[in-house]
DNA sequence: CGGCAGTGGTTACAATTGAAACCAATCTTA
DNA sequence: TAAGATTGGTTTCAATTGTAACCACTGCCG
């Protein structure tokens, strides 16, 4: 899967959009960009249905689905649910506080924590965001079929712990 | 938007990390959120290999993935391509031209227009990124069965063309 | 205790991205 | 052929995001 083995001559010919080379990447086939694609087509819908309705960008969203599930949780808690990071926190959390979609208590054992929940308000926001996220949801699954859907599931536990890999001892040399 | 069924009695309950309540997003399995994590890494990771080696961002070298294909493309050509916009191709040619890895010449019949070809130099960079890019697709794939790889292929294709939809006509009544 | 390494969290600043305005050339149509 | 509409492409400005520095507190070790 290394060289290419085309002449010069072979490539001067191709000057249409119907000519391809043998060893060229195709990029509408390249699993990295169309997972790419496909994940921004999709953020970028469902982040205008929650930003229209209840202005919460994404980030502060996923916050709120965590603090949803698991209550009494700090920033940093946070950060090891979500993969998300520090900084990206800490702004979702100031656009929730100021939404009044969550509150922040002192933890008394240890005063640089803050503990966060969900407030009245947040609850119902969070109650009424869950079923249109899962509609959302819903839809897309509805295009697959039972055994894509199971096969799914397992494709993207695989694709994500080899990524990570990448992520810690990086791949190639290096 | 006020009501709420639990009482607080149930909700004070609910304190560490092991209480689900029923109908709560599991963001963790959450395929927006799933697609959205697997993409980032993914991308991340690529785009430090290219970005190291080549000074590449990656719309540039998506840029160059195109070309490289299909020669004499203008940047019109390239949005229809790659489902990036103007801005962003207008970006990418500007480093790939000031990187000398492509070249850019008028077109006499639409003075409009400006055809873009990779250098000499830019295709010796492609032929070398080509292998690492299908290097990296492969160590991916590798983390899957032959069954899995197929079916991910028609999957990804059915969700692109779902989520399609979506930005058309919106999803719901909007 | 007193210092100092590590943690929780925020702030400041630079780089990236997106939206809209913009300029120049072409096409349409009267 | 002149006026307005359209297209190709760039620039500008605001919003978003990432990185690094930073402050306050805790915990550890002498």
């Amino acid at each position: 899967m290394t060289t290419n083995n085309m002449t010069k001559g072979d490539r001067d010919l191709e000057n249409t959009l119907d000519a391809v080379r043998p060893d060229d990447l195709r990029l509408e086939k390249f699993l990295p960009y169309r997972l790419s694609v496909l994940s921004n087509r999709v953020s970028n819908a469902i982040a205008q249905a929650y930003g229209e309705r209840f202005d919460l960008t994404i980030p502060a969203w996923r916050v709120m689905a965590i603090l949803g599930r698991f209550p009494n949780l700090s920033a940093a808690d946070l950060v090891e649910q979500t993969a998300m990071d520090k900084v990206a926190i800490s702004r979702a959390v100031s656009i929730l506080l100021r939404n009044d979609y969550i509150t922040r208590s002192e933890d008394l054992s240890d005063r640089r924590r803050q503990v966060l929940n969900l407030s009245e308000l947040g609850r119902d926001v969070y109650e009424r965001i869950v079923p249109l996220a899962q509609q959302y949801e819903n839809d897309l699954m509805g295009s697959l079929s039972d055994d894509e859907r199971r096969q799914l599931d397992s494709i993207i536990e695989k694709l994500m712990s080899r990524a990570q890999d990448w992520a810690n001892r990086g791949l190639l040399d290096r």
